[in-house]
DNA sequence: TTGGAATGTCAACAAGACTGACATAAAATG
DNA sequence: CATTTTATGTCAGTCTTGTTGACATTCCAA
């Protein structure tokens, strides 16, 4: 059918390499070790507050999303409602997160960042930016638009929706 | 100096747009999506022999390096003696890893997967591979350079050293 | 109005991190 | 050569953060 260059290079010489077992081994591998680095900075700061790697989410996506319902952040944490209800006990009594019982429906739960809140958020999120900019700078912008592409393709579908609606939301 | 426009564009118009705080959250978010899916699979397996992702990484570097030790393991794997123990006793009491007291060491011990802790790699392996190469190549193979190369920077110094060992070594 | 669905809370349990105490083997030091 | 120190790995107990189960409250639909 075609003799384009962009579809003849077979398997053997370089067209599918990058598919190879060896690669996605390494890409797997590079996945593990990213993500320590990922969580590594804010992970150090979480110590000196007793809190944990699963109050740094919902305080992030608290932040991102203010108002959000419990059920709402469920969705996007992945938990289940009585771990992240641990969780927002602790930061509501600590006085990091109001939660306000809904208007429209009483079952519902909206949360807010109190301004202390939103102290420790931006002090976690500052920290995991710098490593993410470091990284970014370092790898260049094209890089980066790679990096952003593979990782989408490899959410769940319904994990992607929800990637999407946060960043297009707000 | 120079004014070639590699140097040129300024932060305004399009240079470093990539660096904005709105993009560096977007990366964030992206690795914490993207790392769901990317354990997701193999902890559907899990579920079924009663193991965890901890189970599943020792299992993996074993499978990567053959005789390696306990103590090698643990640089890798990033957590305490103790914790690691717990997992390999239930690795070898099933007979999927075999721990071999050391020749020139006695204090070592050298870790093999059998047969059978070959089988569940394959199993475990396969299904991560399978989803990384739907998002290799729906992603094409610039993305996959870019990809590793912001992971890579990601990564603390020490272990970068380690996962360029790993793929170097073997 | 009454029964079911949705939302959130409380309690108990499991996996997998952690620290501390220890046994054994090797290496260093007297 | 004896003894102390260091390295490797194991056992026990605790904490964080997941899980399921039972339940109260509110809303909605029959």
């Amino acid at each position: 059918m075609q003799d384009r260059r962009s579809i003849a290079p077979m398997n053997s010489s370089e067209g599918l390499l990058f598919l190879t077992d060896d690669q996605l081994r390494k890409g797997i591998e590079a996945m593990f070790f990213a993500y320590r680095g990922f969580t590594a900075d804010p992970d150090r700061i979480l110590e000196n507050y007793a809190y944990g790697r699963a109050h740094h989410r919902a305080v992030h996506f608290i932040n991102r999303s203010p108002g959000t319902t419990v059920n709402n952040l469920l969705d996007i944490l992945g938990v289940t409602k009585q771990s992240l209800n641990r969780v927002l006990r602790a930061l509501v009594a600590d006085e990091l997160v109001e939660s306000r019982v809904g208007t429209e429906d009483k079952r519902e739960r909206h949360l807010f960042l109190t301004p202390k809140g939103k102290e420790l958020e931006q002090e976690l999120s500052e920290a995991q930016r710098r490593r993410m900019r470091a990284a970014f700078r370092a790898a260049g912008p094209d890089a980066v638009q790679g990096f952003r592409s593979v990782l989408e393709q490899m959410m769940d579908p319904a994990q992607r929706r929800l990637f999407e609606q946060l960043t297009d939301g707000a």
